[in-house]
DNA sequence: TCAAGATTTAATCTCGAGATTTTATGGCTT
DNA sequence: AAGCCATAAAATCTCGAGATTAAATCTTGA
């Protein structure tokens, strides 16, 4: 309850939206029956894309995206008849993106009862965060002692990309596309970091924690820019990895990953503190 | 590749089938383009079930109930035109259906080319059962920490039923609905120990490799029955978590899902020396 | 005899309209 | 004034047919 306010409250601050009353405040957050809050803006569909995917799958992505960007706020209902004229495809069509959103937790679906947006809270920020340690060190542990020399090579190269976004980050205010180029960084990071782990259900654990987890890292990346520490234990995480200490580099990855939790845990009560006190109209 | 071809004799000797060619007998595992091979006998529709569900969700069911009992034969096709008229619904519906299995990962789904049942091999089933024991034991261990008195009652009462579910297992032949009856006791033994665990997330992966276990579960038990040794593990777990020994109730339960997957490679290994070495028709 | 390209077949993918269920609204009773 | 039941509105669920794409077959040439 308490803590998923919290983030209602930084979730309305990164949007960017006019702050409603104290009521639709909390419904906006907590309740599925919420009028249409979210401005109709859907991502472009793109025209000529890599591989031509199916309608299905695009608008998966589009709505993916829309999500984790925050147009559509946590708990508010999906509606497929509003939806397909936005995204400009079939009932079907949606219904079934919408399936493959509910397969990443990152949509609800109750039986004859539509679906609507996952709820955020910091109690399943944690959540995420612990299983994703317990995991990560797993996997981690058993890539490292299927290195070989290809590995190497994929780690360094990820990492001295990685390196140059974090200092483009580190020299600039927080923008959308800076965000986004290290977001990608940061994800080829891990995942070349993981990629001997023979545990092919770790890693598709692994990656349903990390999508879920990007919502919450973009609202902690806006308003705390990437410091040199994550830098630090990025690094920390590289060496040890390289050097084949298992121990080592899976005790950094456990910091590393609580870091994030620990910095919007600190960001949110700050928050509360010193800008959201009053909670008025 | 020997190990997903041991699975697909095991398989053929479950199904009771005329063994096919040695080439369709690989064909029929390995590869999504086999011939029709299954029997055209769907899970009839309940008419009047305890709530009514979606056609959606009924639909998904009864697949999951056929391809875990066999029905389909792991890497086979499952062409949306056939089974909508075996099983009387819509192709939206349909196909709807076969995306909840893919969220369960019982089915595989490439874009535009159709669905298939996922495969098996021990490798997978060594995958699952490390993952799961990994995943469980932690689980287990944040039960046991937050354990109360209504806690300990339910879990006496799971462990009682389940109890006389092996004793009847003991006592006669292997029997599909005595199976059925073991497996939903077992199920709901392994459901309550875990009942307190405050990680929704850690929760929701273990359901999904507790489904996937469920298929190889049932081709090792209607070979080689319900020991007492299986019934004397369940007892030690049930006897450390009530008395709230965390490490020596996860050291066991660890053992126990090593057990099943221990087996299983006992019996193929077994069962491809003394009989299947002739694999000419 | 083998390989590459064109044709045929078959399946998936997509859409719009109708049936069923849930939710919201208004009036009535206690 | 509060709670409950009937009515109305809206949304989900479901289906069949058409468009698009992938696979299989046949033909042609080297």
């Amino acid at each position: 309850m308490a803590s998923s306010d919290i983030v209602a409250k930084l979730w309305q601050r990164l949007q960017n939206v006019a702050k409603p009353s104290k009521l639709a405040g909390l419904m906006t957050v907590t309740s599925p029956s919420s009028p249409p809050p979210a401005p109709r803006l859907p991502a472009p569909r793109p025209e000529a894309s890599g591989t031509p995917k199916s309608l299905i799958v695009g608008t998966y992505e589009r709505l993916r995206a829309d999500i984790i960007a925050g147009r559509y706020a946590p708990g508010s209902r999906l509606r497929v008849e509003h939806l397909k004229t936005d995204y400009d495809v079939g009932a079907g069509t949606l219904r079934e993106a919408l399936g493959l959103l509910v397969s990443d937790a990152l949509v609800l679906n109750r039986d004859q009862r539509g679906f609507w947006v996952a709820d955020m809270s910091l109690d399943d920020f944690r959540d995420i965060t612990e299983t994703r340690v317990l995991l990560e060190t797993s996997a981690l542990r058993q890539s490292i002692a299927a290195r070989d020399d290809d590995w190497e090579g994929d780690l360094s190269s990820a990492f001295h990309r990685l390196s140059r976004a974090e200092e483009r980050l580190d020299n600039s205010q927080p923008a959308t596309v800076l965000v986004n180029d290290w977001e990608e960084c940061n994800r080829r990071f891990h995942h070349v970091l993981l990629a001997r782990c023979p545990s092919h259900w770790t890693l598709h654990f692994l990656s349903i924690l990390y999508r879920q987890a990007e919502r919450y890292r973009r609202v902690a990346l806006m308003h705390r820019p990437i410091g040199r520490d994550v830098h630090a234990e990025h690094r920390a995480v590289f060496e040890a990895a390289i050097a084949g200490k298992a121990d080592e580099a899976a005790d950094v990855t456990a910091t590393h990953i609580r870091t994030t939790y620990a910095a919007l845990v600190a960001y949110a009560k700050e928050h509360r503190i010193t800008q959201l006190v009053p909670d008025s109209a």
